[in-house]
DNA sequence: TTCACAAATGCAACTCATTTGCGTTTATGA
DNA sequence: TCATAAACGCAAATGAGTTGCATTTGTGAA
């Protein structure tokens, strides 16, 4: 994604705009995978603010809906683009890579059947996440 | 579940049978909602074991399959008992109350299409974990 | 442009769940 | 009963994430 869509987003989120968290959201916004505030410091390299100001500043964009925190087994918090739309991971177990897997009708279906639920009113969000083992790993055994 | 029964089951994973792990596995066995270590140290009361030993319990209950690991957000950790058989949570963003949800067969089939991915071999876990608000705290409000 | 103020930032110290090391105790099965 | 591996407790370490506070910077109004 480009730096002025960037931009775009912090200023449509009510987010003051500053290089670094242009350069947060720049990144993000062009990894297909979510990434944990370590990966995110070491790809801003020696440009990249503060590890305080990276965590201050994703607690801001979860705030605003522009990053979403994935719950992939990880002892970090992985953050992801929210403009990518709906849509799950699949984990290798054995080397972690991680695919992305599109969103179905399926878990919308789930989503709908569980509104009918007599103790929740409402439901704001939802995670679908899959974990295997990939061919490449299935291979070397 | 009865103490018998926890004892069984310890013996069956090849788990060395302690006071302390079935204690911890009773009342894992009869919660219907996954738990913190904290609340099991609660749970327990004067009796329980060292918090690390809860910690060294649970990792070795996670190799064998006996429990599961939850990953509802939360700043710790939650364990369910793998006993109940497959289902999903759903969870107030408000007042963290926990309900659960039955599994369906929907997140079977999305199952079945991600084992036709061309990536992955095999399909191990899954995850659905539903977040929304309560009625009791959409009233409040 | 200028200015005042709210928001962002950096640094250091802190929190707190989880892990590790190690010496001691206990369960198991031969 | 006995040897051995596993579990346990205690204390110390780890490490992700948070908080306090002084300083800088962005923003919107004058
Ligand atoms: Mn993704
Ligand atoms: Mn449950
Ligand atoms: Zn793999
Ligand atoms: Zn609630």
């Amino acid at each position: 994604m480009i730096k002025t869509k960037c931009k775009d987003i912090l200023r449509n989120g009510q987010q003051v705009v500053t290089q670094s968290r242009c350069d947060v959201l720049c990144i993000l916004s062009k990894s297909q995978h979510p990434m944990s505030v370590a990966e995110l410091k070491q790809t801003l390299g020696k440009s990249s603010p503060n590890v305080v100001t990276i965590y201050r500043m994703l607690e801001s964009f979860l705030d605003k809906g522009i990053v979403r925190r994935v719950p992939l087994r990880s002892s970090e918090a992985l953050f992801e683009f929210t403009g990518f739309g709906d849509h799950h991971h699949i984990s290798c177990i054995e080397c972690h890579k991680i695919e992305e897997v599109d969103d179905c009708a399926v878990s919308g279906a789930l989503k709908n059947a569980l509104k009918k639920s007599n103790k929740f009113a409402s439901i704001t969000q939802h995670t679908f996440e899959l974990y295997g083992v990939c061919k490449e790993c299935t291979k070397k055994k």
